[in-house]
DNA sequence: TTCATGAAGTTAAACGTTTAACTTCGCGGG
DNA sequence: CCCGCGAAGTTAAACGTTTAACTTCATGAA
């Protein structure tokens, strides 16, 4: 409402000179400051972050796009950027993409007609076709969680791979031979690269996983159930004692199943989960798996997003950030 | 990169032609028409949103401010609220107060600074006199899940005191007569009201829930487990046979100690929470608990919103939403 | 006394739109 | 033949900042 005109009218000043004040860009004498920050708190002046943003073109603000910020794990990289956005006096837009290529380049756009100064995105699809117009624009951003093939660009990644290979390696370590998988989507790299730790494990123990062991499921705690169920079904020589679930709902999916069929956890199946969310210490028996530094993932996103907006020269970094292995109960 | 003013050129017309033909707001001929859609596609052309919004003094851009997005309530809220914008070309500002009067504070600056059209809270305080600077300015805002005493404003609820009132009912229905509570904070209506439903179903039921019955918890799963520990610890003719928990994570917590404790839900103890967190469903047993609209709220706070924005000299609205009863086995 | 210097202020252009007000021109009615 | 009118275009101001360039004036050195 006031503005820098309302304010240097008050002040006896030029808009000018307010502005110096403001930003504190040039020197002004105590006289004159004083009467301004007099005038800026009588009007309760604050300035308009879209004409300073016209003028620099710099608008402090960022863009993340996620699939769902009502997965709990987005919902955490979401948090976790925003908290450094607010700490470098940025602001954060939330953009949903669903998974859909097509909406996650609407958004695109919309972000680019914002004039956020840096984009992070947990991308739709697996190639980076889509993110030309960013590269076309010299818009900074930075991938996280999953990788996009042959992409230069700043990127956080979790360490799938070691994942999968410390919970087979684990379940291995506690004598099991006859370990399944039940896995994601598989053109999502993360869920590919747990596979391929499970794989590496089951290889380095000298056993030759058989297909009947891999099952593919959709990171939903049905998916898992039915997984587990298929297992069971199995003749006995070939039945798993053991099961690495590429995600913690499907683990818990596989619990009940479990459950169902009479069987106790972790004597008749044990069970390692994946992402160690809130709930898998509250399942019982409480959950073995793998915890990924979500919140951190998405810290460091905003760092990179943050220093390459500050210095775009300089060659991509990729971050690989460490997984835990949470022993608990169930294996 | 592109401007209005290059457009303009390549077209061989003026600028306010371009505009013209962009926004559709006045009638151009054919041939020149195409001349400019011809120049935006081979310009690749996108218009500023920070341009447009000085000039129009409308930005298109909402403000969330919610206590932590990493709690899955808030983050489906935040998904409603950022589908309705989407859908309506509107961007979200997301930000997290974690519950502290002066961060939101700060947020509430900081957005109004960026000139967002309207702004949705999940306020950090409970009485409304931060929310003056929004009136002042004339900010159209709506207040969602957390009632701010006597406020002047549109807002939305769930139905809190119902669902209290339900899952007791529901308790008492089963034949039970000495039914404790594990509630929340108890200076956020929320909580309050549950257990002011609670208390209305009791009271219907011609009892006197026992002081020693009512365990202050904090909405975290180990209050839920010491609660239940302390219920469990009762004499014999005052030890509760149900629980009624204000929030899922405090009755996981509690199944933990009532498992720990050799006891059986809903043999031994019935249980009923709140919220209808994913994994209610899948622990053991499969929580009976109280569901809210949580998404819905996100999608109706925006729609409330953008209509205010729309037409400011409405009454306010407020929206009671109701909440489900969801049986399942623990009660 | 003169003049370069620097401190502290002002002026005005620029950022990329929108939009009110103005121009131009062809056409039809009187 | 003149005039008014509407269609279709242009001009320029405005939105609220930032900042380069300019002005003014006191100071101190030569």
């Amino acid at each position: 409402m006031a503005t820098l005109r309302d304010v240097a009218r008050r002040a006896g000043v030029s808009i000018a000179t307010v502005s110096y004040v403001l930003n504190g860009t040039r020197p002004v004498s105590p006289e004159v400051e004083a009467r301004v920050w007099e005038a800026v708190a009588a009007l309760q002046y604050r300035p308009n972050r879209l004409a300073r943003g016209l003028r620099r073109k710099r608008t402090h603000v960022l863009g993340l796009i996620v699939p769902d910020n009502a997965n709990p794990f987005f919902a955490e990289i979401a948090r976790g950027l925003e908290d450094i956005s607010f700490a470098h006096d940025y602001s954060l837009i939330l953009c949903n993409s669903d998974g859909d290529p097509s909406k996650e380049q609407r958004y695109l756009g919309v972000l680019i007609e914002q004039q956020v100064d840096g984009i992070a995105l947990v991308s739709a699809s697996a190639t980076p076709a889509h993110l030309t117009i960013l590269r076309e624009r010299g818009i900074p951003f930075v991938v996280v969680d999953r990788d996009l093939l042959g992409l230069e660009a700043d990127c956080v990644l979790a360490d799938n791979f070691q994942g999968g290979y410390l919970a087979t390696w684990h379940l291995l370590n506690r004598g099991h031979r006859r370990i399944a998988c039940i896995t994601g989507p598989s053109d999502l790299t993360p869920s590919a690269d747990r596979v391929r730790g499970y794989q590496k494990a089951m290889e380095e123990a000298g056993i030759e996983p058989l297909e009947v062991w891999v099952y593919r499921g959709d990171f939903r705690a049905e998916s898992g159930y039915h997984a587990a169920r298929f297992f069971l079904s199995l003749p006995l020589p070939i039945r798993p004692t053991a099961i690495f679930a590429c995600n913690d709902l499907m683990a818990i999916g596989a619990m009940r199943a479990i459950g169902e069929a009479g069987l106790s956890i972790p004597q008749d199946i044990a069970l390692v989960g994946f992402d160690d969310i809130v709930l898998a210490s509250y399942v019982i028996p409480p959950l073995t798996t793998v915890a990924q530094p979500t919140y951190e993932m998405g810290r460091l996103a905003g760092e990179l997003l943050l220093r390459r907006i500050q210095a775009r020269g300089r060659p991509p970094a990729r971050h690989l950030l460490p997984v835990r292995l949470i022993v608990r109960h169930s294996a």
